[in-house]
RNA sequence: GCUCGUAUGGCGAAAUUGGUAGACGCGAUAGACUCAAAAUCUAUUUUCCUUUAAAGAAGUCUCGGUUCAAGUCCGAGUACGAGCACCA
C-alpha cells in the first residue's frame, strides 16, 4: 500500500468532516485530555512530541469510541527568548517567524494523523488571547496581588541584559560567557508565597502521580519551625531567628545574619570593624548565586565587633557574625548556630574558633572531642529545663516558654517565594499598567486591552537593561487614563510561563471577544480530566497553572480551585547512542523522513511500542522495522477472512479487547501493542479468519493506527468508519480458557505442569497434581506437610 | 548533602500486583521459497552439565530477612539517572 497517499486521504477526509470538534453542547458526558502544547521552534517537531501527542491521540480515539465527548486541543506558547533572538538576528518581527515555525509544525502534527480539534488552535502570541491575559493580570493588580519590588537579578555587564537563572548556569552568560553578577532592578511580583497552603492542601484534590506531588511538596517546601527573639545587648534592638529546632537554643553560641540584613545599618555606629564588614558585603554582593551556592564550598564570615546578642533562655552572651551562608530570602534572614548539631555551623565554628556546647546526645553523656556535628535525636543534656527530654517533647517545652516569656513563637516557612513577572525584554505580553507622576501606577483600561506590542525592526535592549520597548518612545509615552496628564507605559513583559498559566481554560471557549470563556463552557468543561506533559515541566509550569487557576476561583471567575484532575508525564526520546538527541551529536531522527519512509502508523505504533511511557526510550530504527513488519502483516490477514460470523476463538478475543481497553487508560501503550501482535499472531496461523475477528483487530489498533485500519475496513466493505464505531466490548467470564495449564510445584520448586479445567475443585486439583511422574520422584521417601493450591494458579506441595 | 526514581537475556522490554520469570519485538543461527536477492514463512535463541531429549543445577544489581512461595514485601548496601540544593 502506498502510505502517504492512504493517510493524507484519511487525514483530509477527518478535517473535512469536523470528525473531531468537540461540541460546547452535547448530551454525551465530557472528557478533557490535554498534553502540553508545544513552543514552535525552529528546529521542527521532535519525536518526542510525536511519542506523547500519539499517546493521547489514542486515548482520545479510544474514549471517542466510548461514547465520550472529548475536548482534546492543541496550541501554540510562542512567546519567549529564541523567537526574540532569531529576530534581532534577522532584524524581522518575532510574530513572523513565529507565523512561519507554526505553519512547520502543525503541518508535521498533521502528518502524524493526531485527532486535534484544531477548530479551537490558537497561540498564546495572539493578541485576541494575549489581551486576556492581560486582562487577568489587572485582575491580579485590582486583588493587590501584584506589586513591585526591588529584586537582584542575573545581570550580564557585558550583553547588558538579565539572564534567567537557566541561561547563567555556571556563573557565566549563555550567550558571551562573561561573569554574571547581581543587580538589582525593580520588578513586578505576584503574590505566590500566600497562596503556598493552598497549594499544598489542593493537592488532596488532585490524581496526579506520586512523584509529580512531591515534586510540587518539596518546591513549595513547607518548614515547621520558630522565630526565636535575640536582644542586642545594651541596645533596642532585637533580631530575630528562625529555626526549626528551637529545642537546641541552649547549645546556641553565636548568630549569623545575611550580610544584607538590614540590621547592621541599624548597628552601625556600635560596629567597630564597619570597614571589614562593608568590604564582605561587597564580597558576597558580587559573588553570583551560582557562586554562593555551588563553588564555594568553604564558609566565610565577618564578626561583628563591639555588638553582642543575648541567648534568651539563659542570658549568655552569643557572638554576632555575618555569613553568606545565610540567605536573606529565606525565613528571618538570620539564624542562631549551633556548632554542635549543625555541619554548616560546625565548621564555621571551628574555622573560627567559637565555642561548642553540645545540647543532645545518644546516651546523655557528652561526646569527647565532638569532630563532627551530632545530627541524629537522642536526649538532651546541658539544656536545663529540657535536660532528659527526646526531640520532641523538647521543642514542645520550648515553645511553652518561648510563648510565656514573650521571647518566640511557633512558625511556618515556606520555601516557595513570591513570583518574579517581569522581563525586560521585547516578545512578551505588555503589562498593561501605565504610570502617571501624579496618579502613579494605574491599570489600562479594559477597553484599551489589549496592549499591543509596537511593529518595530530593532530588539536590542537598552544600555541599563530596560526592556527594547523603553526605546521606542511613541510606544512608551502615552496619557494617564486617570487624569489625562502625561504618563509613560510599563515597559516590562510578562515572563513565558504566563501565557501557559491558563490556556487551558481558553481552550474551552478559544473564540470568545467578551471574556476569557464564558461561565458556561468553563462550567461544562470543568477540570483537565488528564494532563500530559514532560517532567521538566511539573514543577514550576503545574504549580504557576494551579496558583493561577486558585486565584481566578477564589475572586469567583473560574468554577474549580484546582484546575486539573490527572497529571502524568512522559519519558524523553534519546538517540540511538543513548544520549540526547542533538544536532552536536548528529543524533537527530526526523519525524517527517520516518514518516515518509515507513508511514505515520508504523511511527506512531512504534513509538507506543518503544518501552515504558513514563521511562526514557532510546530511537532504534531496527525496532521500529519490526512495527512495519506488524501492520503489514495486519493487512495480509484481509485476504484470509472468510464470510463467517462470531469470532474463531472467544477466549483470545475477550482477552485482547480487556487488555487494551485497559492498558490504553493506564499508559501502557507498550502492552496494548504486543497484545495485538499476539493476536495477529494468532490470525495468521488460522486457516481464515471470520469479519468479526478482523474488525476487532481494527476496531482496538485503530486509536494507535488510525490511517490502515480505516483504509482495511473500507477494502473489506464497511460503509462506516471506525472512529463512528462502538468501542468493543468483553465478556469477562469469556477471558479465562475452559481449560488451563498451571504449574505444580514441591518446597516451591517446579517439578511438572498440569492441565486441569477452570476453577477446578481444589481436591481434584491436589489429585491430578499428585499422579504427575515427575512430581511422584520428588516426593518419594519425604513426608507431605501440608498441600496449597491457589484457584486457576498453582499448586505447591509441602514436604519434609 | 537532601529528596525521588531505576536496576530482569546479546538489545528494547513483559510479568494478572506475592503464585510456572523472560510474553511481545529487535538482533542472531539454521531451514523453506527463489537462478539470485529482497520480502515472507518455519524452527532455535537466559546460563551451565549433557551428542540430543528427558531429567537436573543456577538465575531478575549485592548481602541478609519474612513466606508454602519473592523480580514483586522488609532491612542494609552498590551503581546509574532525575530534581532541589548552605532552607537554618
Amino acid at each position: 500500500m502506498e502510505m502517504n497517499k492512504i493517510e493524507k486521504k484519511w487525514q483530509k477526509r477527518w478535517e473535512e468532516g469536523g470528525y473531531f470538534h468537540a461540541s460546547n453542547n452535547s448530551d454525551k458526558e465530557k472528557y478533557y485530555i490535554l498534553v502540553e502544547f508545544p513552543y514552535p521552534s525552529g528546529q521542527g517537531l521532535h519525536v518526542g512530541h510525536v511519542r506523547s501527542y500519539t499517546a493521547l491521540d489514542a486515548y482520545a480515539r479510544m474514549k471517542r469510541m466510548q461514547g465520550y465527548n472529548v475536548l482534546f486541543p492543541m496550541g501554540w506558547d510562542a512567546f519567549g527568548a529564541p523567537a526574540e533572538q532569531y529576530a534581532i538576528k534577522n532584524h524581522i518581527h518575532p510574530s513572523k517567524a513565529v507565523e512561519e515555525n507554526i505553519k512547520t509544525f502543525k503541518g508535521q502534527i498533521q502528518s502524524l494523523g493526531i485527532s486535534f480539534d484544531w477548530s479551537r488552535e490558537f497561540s498564546t502570541t495572539d493578541p485576541e488571547y494575549y489581551k486576556w491575559t492581560q486582562w487577568q493580570f489587572l485582575k491580579f493588580y485590582e486583588h493587590g496581588m501584584a506589586y513591585k519590588a526591588k529584586k537582584d537579578i542575573n545581570w550580564c555587564p557585558n550583553c547588558k541584559i538579565g539572564l534567567s537563572n537557566e541561561d547563567s548556569s555556571g556563573g557565566v552568560c549563555e550567550r558571551c560567557g562573561s561573569k554574571v553578577v547581581q543587580k538589582e532592578k525593580e520588578q513586578w511580583m505576584l503574590r505566590m508565597s500566600d497562596y503556598a497552603e493552598s497549594l499544598l492542601d489542593g493537592l488532596n484534590d488532585t490524581h496526579f502521580a506520586d512523584k509529580i506531588k512531591l515534586g510540587q511538596i518539596n518546591w513549595i517546601g513547607k518548614s515547621i519551625g520558630a522565630e526565636v527573639l535575640f536582644k542586642v545587648k545594651d541596645t533596642e534592638e532585637d533580631i530575630v531567628v528562625y529555626t526549626t529546632r528551637c529545642d537546641t537554643l541552649f547549645g546556641a553560641t553565636f548568630m549569623v545574619l545575611a550580610p544584607e540584613h538590614p540590621i547592621i545599618e541599624k548597628l552601625k555606629d556600635k560596629i567597630q570593624n564597619m570597614d571589614e564588614v562593608r568590604k564582605y558585603q561587597t564580597y558576597a554582593k558580587e559573588k553570583t548565586t551560582f557562586e554562593r551556592t555551588e563553588l564555594v564550598k568553604e564558609k566565610t564570615g565577618v564578626k561583628l565587633e563591639g555588638v553582642v546578642g543575648i541567648n534568651p533562655v539563659n542570658g549568655k552572651d552569643v557572638e554576632i557574625w555575618i555569613g553568606d551562608y545565610v540567605m536573606m530570602g529565606y525565613g528571618t534572614g538570620a539564624i542562631m548556630a549551633v556548632p554542635a548539631h549543625d555541619d554548616r555551623d560546625f565548621e564555621f565554628a571551628k574555622k573560627y574558633n567559637i565555642p561548642i556546647i553540645q545540647v543532645i546526645s545518644k546516651d546523655g553523656k557528652e561526646t569527647l572531642n565532638l569532630d563532627k556535628a551530632y545530627t541524629e535525636d537522642g536526649i538532651h543534656i546541658n539544656s536545663e529545663f529540657l535536660d532528659g527530654l527526646n526531640k520532641e517533647e523538647a521543642i514542645n517545652k520550648m515553645l511553652e516558654f518561648l510563648g510565656e516569656n514573650n521571647l518566640g513563637k511557633k512558625k511556618v516557612n515556606y520555601r516557595l517565594q513570591d513570583w518574579v513577572f517581569s522581563r525586560q525584554r521585547f516578545w512578551g505580553e505588555p503589562i498593561p499598567l501605565v504610570h502617571c507622576d501624579k496618579c502613579g501606577w494605574v491599570p489600562v483600561p479594559e477597553s484599551e486591552l489589549p496592549v499591543l506590542l509596537p511593529d518595530v525592526t530593532e530588539y536590542e535592549p537598552t544600555d541599563d537593561g530596560e526592556s527594547p520597548l523603553a526605546k521606542i518612545s511613541d510606544w512608551v509615552n502615552t496619557t494617564c487614563p486617570k487624569c489625562g496628564g502625561k504618563a509613560r507605559r510599563e515597559t516590562d513583559t510578562m515572563p513565558n510561563w504566563a501565557g501557559s498559566s491558563w490556556y487551558f481554560l481558553r481552550y474551552m471557549d478559544p473564540h470568545n471577544d467578551k471574556c476569557f470563556a464564558s461561565p458556561e463552557a468553563l462550567k461544562y468543561w470543568g477540570k483537565v480530566d488528564w494532563y500530559n506533559g514532560g517532567m521538566e515541566h511539573t514543577t514550576r509550569h503545574l504549580l504557576y497553572a494551579r496558583f493561577w487557576n486558585q486565584f481566578l476561583h477564589n475572586i469567583g471567575l473560574v468554577p474549580n480551585s484546582e484546575p486539573i484532575d490527572i497529571r502524568v508525564s512522559h519519558g524523553m526520546i534519546l538517540g540511538s547512542n543513548n544520549e540526547k538527541m542533538s544536532k552536536s551529536k548528529g543524533n537527530v531522527i526526523n519525524p517527517d523522513d520516518i514518516v515518509n519512509e515507513y508511514g505515520a502508523d508504523t511511527l506512531r505504533c512504534y513509538e507506543m511500542f518503544i518501552g515504558d511511557y513514563e521511562k526514557d526510550a532510546s530511537w532504534s530504527t531496527e525496532s521500529l522495522r519490526g512495527c512495519k513488519r506488524f501492520l503489514d502483516k495486519v493487512e495480509r490477514l484481509k485476504d484470509k477472512v472468510n464470510n463467517k460470523d462470531g469470532y474463531t476463538d472467544e477466549v483470545i478475543v475477550n482477552k485482547t479487547i480487556k487488555k487494551v481497553t485497559y492498558d490504553l487508560a493506564n499508559m501502557k501503550y507498550n502492552t496494548v501493542v504486543s497484545s495485538l501482535m499476539i493476536l495477529a499472531g494468532f490470525y495468521e496461523k488460522c486457516e481464515s479468519i471470520t469479519k468479526d475477528d478482523y474488525m476487532v483487530l481494527l476496531k482496538l489498533l485503530n486509536p494507535i493506527a488510525p490511517h490502515i485500519t480505516e483504509e482495511l475496513n473500507e477494502m473489506i466493505g464497511s460503509s462506516q468508519m471506525i472512529l463512528e464505531m462502538p468501542w468493543p466490548e468483553y465478556d469477562e467470564a469469556k477471558t479465562i480458557d475452559d481449560e488451563i495449564e498451571i504449574g505444580v510445584q514441591v518446597n516451591g520448586k517446579l517439578r511438572s505442569s498440569i492441565k486441569i479445567k477452570k476453577d477446578e475443585d481444589d481436591e481434584k486439583v491436589k489429585e491430578i497434581a499428585m499422579a504427575e511422574e515427575n512430581v511422584q520422584k520428588h516426593l518419594e521417601g519425604k513426608e507431605i506437610i501440608k498441600t496449597i493450591v491457589i484457584k486457576n494458579r498453582i499448586v505447591n506441595i509441602v514436604v519434609k
